[in-house]
DNA sequence: CGCCTTTGACCCGCGC
DNA sequence: GCGCGGGTCAAAGGCG
């Protein structure tokens, strides 16, 4: 606690005071409450122990007990106001806290004006481009391949976001609820919905991504096996079973298991056909009503990797370090179910147009029918298997290629279609720098589950965020009031943007600079820690010699669960992917394995 | 005592 | 119709 408030403090005096600038307020504020409750312990436990010593000496010892009685309580008095006075410089942390992010959302309302000056001027140019660069509705005929980088307030779906109308959140936003700061890098293919039509044997319009999000919001179990139990009357599933999207993360972990930040319970286990090892069923425990579950099972080809399938999504607001599976595993999902495709890096480039391919920027995903050989999880690559009832997405994090030499920079090089899976660097509390890729958008520290939203997260090491993306905007669109702009103004600020190897040098550097406080930093791990301090509670059990899975994540050690990807160069830790994504471990939180629970592979048969 | 895991039983869908 | 496999339920037991 200590820790982060020192660490608080350098932020902010530096000039890059908006690393979480949010968070740090937060953590300031409970350093503060915390040593409120510290000092009224210590005044409880010096009374106790003076009233216990004095219950138990003896007359002769008054004198000398009167003696040390004074030094007893010179020495509390002392402790109080040490303690007073750590209470003051946290409250002058505070201080110094809001102003920096008062500052920074005068800057990020600055910014927010000037794009929306923007955005207004191509949307007179061209009305088909839709200003709002946050509607993922992929029912609206966009333009093809259209590359948002939005930088502004999120749109009407993230406001549905419940996770926004926390307290805290308000309370951190300053009460600007519309306050969700995005980079957005949206891209929205018509063929996607052409090859889901083609791919599914019952094509409706629901096959889009608010499809994706509504059905997986569903309760569990899948709709199919509850209105045969329930009786239910959920005429969408009975019209579309085989829309629940799965999404599947493949992770060389010879640790319990990849945490995801979420709690889990564990309600069944079955061996599966196949597969030596036990599959393990899990369901949310975070809400009594959350219909997500997962099942986790070690892959029978190579005991290493783990698979962990998440179905459904979270209807409660999630832990900062649970985000980023979330939003992986919905961002998989909806592009599934959006039928992303064309791109032909998958491992069935050469099928048919009823097996849609998708390269996420180095995960390498391909989405077939039911021709296909059901094998959703162990193909050689990631993948996209539609099985007959769960089209299954497959995120391989166990490769490491060759084209792994990439490396963050390569966020720069946007392939054509879904550039990235989820990107997301806000999951750890004290993560600096929230950047989400979200169902195709990068957003900075405001994917939905991120309470921690304000410019701040904007800022790449010493230079501001608001200099930084001004000078790019400025590159694109050197006056964006009066030039002429291009149809394609958005796409090209885009792609100018991220092109740019200063743009690349710089988020490496800051995402550089996540690395070091995640791995390195005390006050990142011991914050991680405290939130999920029970996932530590239970150590490997030596009688389980294979314990693969947890449910609850540990970051005491963060590249415990490192894939293969992992890798450390002087200058930062990335993770690398098959074909050029880099993800840093922040990114990943779920790699961090917990020393927690059983697994579907610790009946003590495998070895790694 | 409450929470969690374990594990056998049960249900359901699908293929033959 | 039957068997198989996947998925879930729920009782029992363990653990903190």
């Amino acid at each position: 606690m200590e820790t982060s408030l020192h660490k608080s403090e350098s932020n902010c005096d530096e000039e890059s005071c908006g690393e979480e600038i949010v968070l740090q307020v937060g953590a300031g504020k409970r350093v503060q409450d915390d040593d409120e409750k510290n000092l009224k312990n210590l005044n409880c436990s010096n009374e106790g122990q003076a009233m216990t010593k004095v219950g138990r000496s003896s007359p002769h010892e008054s004198e000398s007990r009167s003696s040390s009685s004074a030094t007893r309580k010179q020495r509390d008095i002392d402790k109080l106001e040490s303690a007073k006075a750590e209470m003051d410089e946290v409250v002058e942390e505070n201080q110094r806290l809001k102003m920096c992010l008062d500052r920074i959302l005068k800057d990020y309302r600055t910014l927010e004006m000037r794009y929306r000056d923007v955005i207004q001027q191509e949307a007179r140019r061209d009305p088909h481009i839709v200003p709002n660069t946050h509607d993922h509705d992929h029912h609206k005929e966009e333009s093809d391949e259209l590359i948002d980088l939005s930088l502004g307030i999120s749109s009407s779906d993230r406001l549905k976001d419940d996770h926004r109308k926390t307290p805290r959140n308000e309370n951190l936003e300053g009460g600007d609820k519309e306050g969700t700061l995005t980079l957005g890098l949206d891209c929205k293919f018509e063929e996607s919905k052409k090859l889901l039509v083609e791919a599914s044997p019952n094509p409706s319009p629901e096959n889009s991504l608010e499809e994706v999000k509504e059905d997986a919001g569903d309760t569990w179990p899948p709709k199919a096996m509850k209105n045969v139990r329930d009786g239910g009357d959920d005429e969408i599933s009975q019209q579309n079973p085989a829309k629940r999207a799965r999404v599947s993360v493949k992770i060389r972990c010879d640790t319990p298991t990849m945490s995801d930040g979420c709690q889990w319970r564990k309600y069944g286990q079955k061996i599966a056909k196949g597969n030596p090892c036990p599959r393990a069923y899990y369901r949310c425990t975070v809400a009594p009503s959350c219909p997500v579950r997962k099942q986790v099972q070690r892959c029978a080809e190579d005991m290493s990797i783990l698979i962990t399938t998440y179905e459904g999504t979270h209807n409660h607001s999630l832990p900062i370090s649970a985000t980023a599976m979330a939003s992986t595993t919905s961002a998989a999902a909806a592009m599934l179910m959006s039928g992303s495709s064309t791109s032909t890096t998958g491992p069935s480039s050469s099928s048919t147009t009823s097996v849609a391919t998708t390269n996420l920027n180095g995960l390498n995903f391909y989405l077939s029918d039911n021709s296909r050989p059901k094998v959703p999880f162990y193909l050689p690559n990631s993948s996209i298997s539609s099985s007959s009832s769960y089209p299954t997405i497959t995120l391989d994090l166990t490769s490491s290629s060759s084209s792994s030499s990439s490396h963050l920079t390569r966020l720069g090089n946007f392939p054509p279609r879904y550039s990235a899976t989820n990107l997301n660097f806000s999951s750890l509390e004290s993560n600096p720098l929230p950047i989400s890729w979200s169902n195709g958008v990068l957003t900075y520290g405001s994917q939905p589950f991120n309470k921690n939203l304000t410019p701040a997260s904007l800022s790449f090491g010493p230079q501001s965020h608001e200099t930084l993306y001004q000078s790019y905007l400025q590159k694109a669109i050197p006056n964006p009031s009066q030039q002429s702009l291009p149809p394609d103004t958005i796409a090209a600020a885009t792609k100018a943007i991220t092109s740019d190897p200063s743009f690349q040098s710089a988020l490496a550097a800051a995402l550089t600079s996540i690395i070091g406080s995640g791995s390195s930093n005390p006050t990142t791990l011991g914050n991680q820690n405290a939130v999920e301090k029970s996932s530590q509670l239970n150590p490997i059990k030596p009688s389980e010699p294979f314990p693969i899975l947890s449910s609850f994540p540990s970051t005491s050690n963060p590249t415990k669960c490192a894939p293969s990807f992992l890798s450390k160069s002087s200058s930062s830790t990335t993770i690398s992917q098959p074909s050029g994504l880099t993800f840093l471990s922040p990114s990943f939180p779920f790699l961090n394995s917990k020393n927690k629970s059983n697994s579907p592979g610790d009946n003590g048969d495998h070895v790694v």
